[in-house]
DNA sequence: ATCTTGCAAATTGCATACAAGCGAGAGATC
DNA sequence: GATCTCTCGCTTGTATGCAATTTGCAAGAT
């Protein structure tokens, strides 16, 4: 319960007009990022059972809240969702993470085509600051690189303006995490920044295609060292899956 | 409430085995399916409300149910979510209908690079199929005429067999129909039939470029011939929600 | 000993009950 | 007479209870 608050039988002074606020992060909206967080932080590992009633508990909430967010996380495919078995954090074949990627590419293209010689002299400046940060922990701190990185993508893409095409970005980000925690090494993210200084370079430049171009082999390549050098800790999942579908 | 509950369809005997397939469109899908229907196929107007009760008591369900429904279509960007205030189909501006429509001609896009080449001569067929039915019902059936349009892009899009890319198309495509039913002509979408035919021949050439561009200029048109030509349906809308902002 | 078969525990699916928030109209005050 | 306030009703937010389904385990049969 919320904490009672003094008691206040005359409200002192109200503003007359009613917030229309769109401040109600309520309990599924927490719910829902905590999971999301959790998950791509690789602090849930994929395949692990995500019971209702535990997620409630964990939470202090009942069922209903949890249900939600779960709801949600499987409309974003961080969760599958199985009828009547209950959510799962998500466990991308190797295939499903393929594609992924490859809408991932195609999105960040429409950013880059979007930007190009359209940033603001702020937008420059900040790009600029988010890529020192990056070095910086570049070398020091693995996971801060990873979300950061993550962060100079999402920020982009929110520079564009276009709330789809955030949100879309923003799921295939999250999914993309996923699929690295899975298929990637551990430092499979941390060698891309000099590849982001030259994609803001082609941005202010004006040079859309330089820019569509360099993003997609940034991501390329990314996906390439992710999805194709390591395959031990995929065969084991993916032979097992396969095999089930053959049976039934 | 619910008065007299009718004779329970029992169902009659279900077969062995429940299939492991992903067939439980449970209550929940099917009432999320019928409002997604209804909105873009303009039943339901934009910003008309739809409160859980309602929904749930014309399919004979509880608010459990349509509120499910509701967060998935919201998901969607079909209805808004308006906290303590309730559901809402949803009315985009003019600005973000723009930008369903610049974030759909990137996934068309992807499609088509995609496929250019590859397509099998039974996925030809089945698109010239297609394309004779869109001709059939083009002059005679208006509203048929509009879903084959549709269906002819999503069709397209499940051939890559990139279920990510598919959903995100699906979704774009159902909020595009809704933006024309705002800001478009009644007639806006018919003539892009022989456009389908070239983009189906410069994919079967394998020329992909040329698919691309084909398929951008062909949403080009139709978003332009929408959004640009007729603007007296959207002042009315767009005027009322300017003032009431500003009133607030 | 292994495979089948049925029962029990756990978990989801769904509905309903209760609490809280917003909006509208009646009443009071200036 | 107008405005402000307070209360009432309707709708949403959340919790919980019950039924249905699945899974695991154990006991029996071959």
């Amino acid at each position: 319960m919320m904490s009672d608050d003094a008691p206040v039988p005359r409200k002192p002074a109200r503003p007359r007009k009613a917030r229309i606020a769109e401040k109600m992060p309520s309990r599924t909206e927490k719910v829902h990022e905590a999971l999301r967080q959790a998950i791509i932080e690789q602090r849930l590992a994929p395949g692990a059972r995500l019971p209702e009633d535990t997620i409630g508990e964990s939470f202090g909430t009942s069922r209903t809240i949890a249900r939600e967010a779960l709801l949600r996380l499987s409309v974003e495919g961080l969760v599958d969702l199985l009828p009547n078995r209950g959510a799962f954090v998500a466990n991308p074949s190797l295939d499903e993470g393929r594609d992924v990627f490859v809408v991932r590419r195609g999105l960040e293209r429409m950013v880059v085509k979007q930007l190009a010689g359209q940033l603001s002299a702020s937008q420059i400046e900040e790009l600029g600051r988010m890529l020192e940060q990056e070095e910086l922990a570049g070398a020091s701190n693995e996971s801060e690189a990873i979300r950061l990185a993550g962060e100079f993508h999402l920020r982009l893409a929110e520079m564009t303006g276009n709330r789809l095409l955030i949100r879309y970005l923003t799921e295939t980000v999250s999914r993309c995490s996923l699929v690295l925690t899975i298929y990637g090494r551990p430092h499979s993210v941390d060698c891309g920044i000099d590849e982001h200084r030259q994609i803001i370079e082609a941005l202010i430049a004006g040079d859309e295609n330089r820019a569509a171009d360099l993003m997609e082999t940034h991501l390329s390549k990314v996906a390439g060292r992710a999805l194709l050098e390591c395959r031990k800790t995929e065969s084991l999942q993916d032979v097992l899956t396969a095999f089930a579908r053959r049976i039934d």
